[in-house]
DNA sequence: CGCGCATATCAACAGCTGTTGACATGGATC
DNA sequence: GATCCATGTCAACAGCTGTTGATATGCGCG
């Protein structure tokens, strides 16, 4: 029964072929230099086959960018660990090799002047970023988070497509607690829970009295993945 | 005398005037979106004339790039001005309409992800921004320049491209304070003078004394050429 | 006038890219 | 075995874009 579960294991095997080599294809060029036929030619089949299975270029770029959210929650840490957790993903080797899961992020910052992308990455920013980050940020969240992701994008295009200098991973030392401290800036004080000081305005708070620091600093080490 | 003054006084003209239409082009549109076609007809010449006078697109390009850069100095305010005076650009009604002097900020926005822009685009950073920036910043100066740079190109992105709702003009009011606060945490406290209070982590000095409100809106005024 | 030069136009090429219609193949069902 | 449909290939189209060679036009100068 059920004549669509296993029997077309052959198409659903080669769409998500298609797919996986998509995926990894939109995170390293920009929507204009992907082409249908290197997508075809990774997977091995011919372009009409992508083309088809997909009904256009603008439907597989959506579904790309659905799955790549899907693949890895984006915001998952606590609002305390939030910068911290941004700041290393931010200087993470990205996608250079293995990693199979392909960050969002790598797609957006690929694809975020492509005017056929930016309405499809327009409604994944507020479905996949903005609503989840809205309840751990301070006051106007909304502006706080769309914030946040705006810098995650400049600062991760001028890293991995511009490749500025003073960016290179040889100073990720100096970067990294700047990047935090920035982001802390974003972040705020939390959710409208200024209820305690309600000083949420001026973040002076409690002058870093040297055990909670600035967001207790996690280590957050990065893995030494190589 | 001098046989090249004003005797060639028309092709100067038509020069100016092409690249005139480049730069508003370029600043609007991507460097793959923006054909040699649509300037030449801007600018009620042919195509082929457009390619000829500059070379290649390539090299338009370039021209358009220098221009931009000189017509507006970047980054002319005082340190603890910056932040202010930068946000208050990125909020600006960017180049909806009358501006006759194009921003250099929307030339990089728009051009950021292409790949025969990127080249040309980190040169004109390395030398109109970090160069200018780096003596009036803290101690990593070329880091936090690099920084101050891609969070102003995200944002400008943001608003600009992607027209995020929680960045629109409505939102300014919200918006402007969080990202003074946010540029003055990566402007730091100032080239290596880190001596003194160290309370530039908390922005409590004195919310604007009122008189110069948001960085004085600098008038730019361009030699009237035309 | 005729020579040369800069300015500008026209038509066409070469290259590519998403898309589409016609056609092979292979297995499931009757 | 005949039929049907999904899977897949092949060749070709249509559209565009930067680029280029041949060619006109206007102007200064012997």
């Amino acid at each position: 029964m059920s004549p669509q579960l296993d029997v077309q294991g052959s198409k659903q095997d080669t769409r998500s072929r298609i797919l996986e080599a998509a995926l990894l294809r939109f995170a390293q060029c920009s929507y204009e230099e992907t082409k249908l036929r290197d997508i075809a030619a990774d997977v091995g089949v011919d372009v009409a086959l992508v083309h088809r299975t997909f009904g256009s270029k603008e439907r597989l770029f959506e579904e790309v960018v659905a799955a790549a959210c899907q693949s890895r929650q984006l915001f998952s840490a606590e609002r305390k660990e939030l910068p911290a957790r941004l700041a290393a993903r931010l200087l993470e080797p990205s996608l250079d090799r293995v990693i199979r899961v392909v960050d969002p992020l790598d797609i957006f910052v690929r694809n975020l002047l492509s005017p056929e992308a930016i309405p499809i990455l327009r409604a994944a920013l507020a479905r996949d970023v903005v609503e989840p980050l809205v309840p751990k940020l301070g006051d106007p969240a909304p502006q706080r988070a769309v914030l946040l992701a705006a810098c995650l994008a400049g600062i991760g295009i001028f890293r991995h497509v511009l490749h500025v200098e003073p960016l290179l991973e040889e100073f990720d030392g100096d970067i990294e607690p700047l990047i935090i401290r920035m982001m802390e800036t974003v972040v705020g004080a939390g959710p409208s829970a200024g209820a305690r000081g309600s000083a949420t305005r001026n973040g002076k708070t409690a002058p870093r009295a040297g055990k909670a620091g600035p967001a207790a600093r996690p280590r957050q080490r990065k893995q030494g993945a190589r």
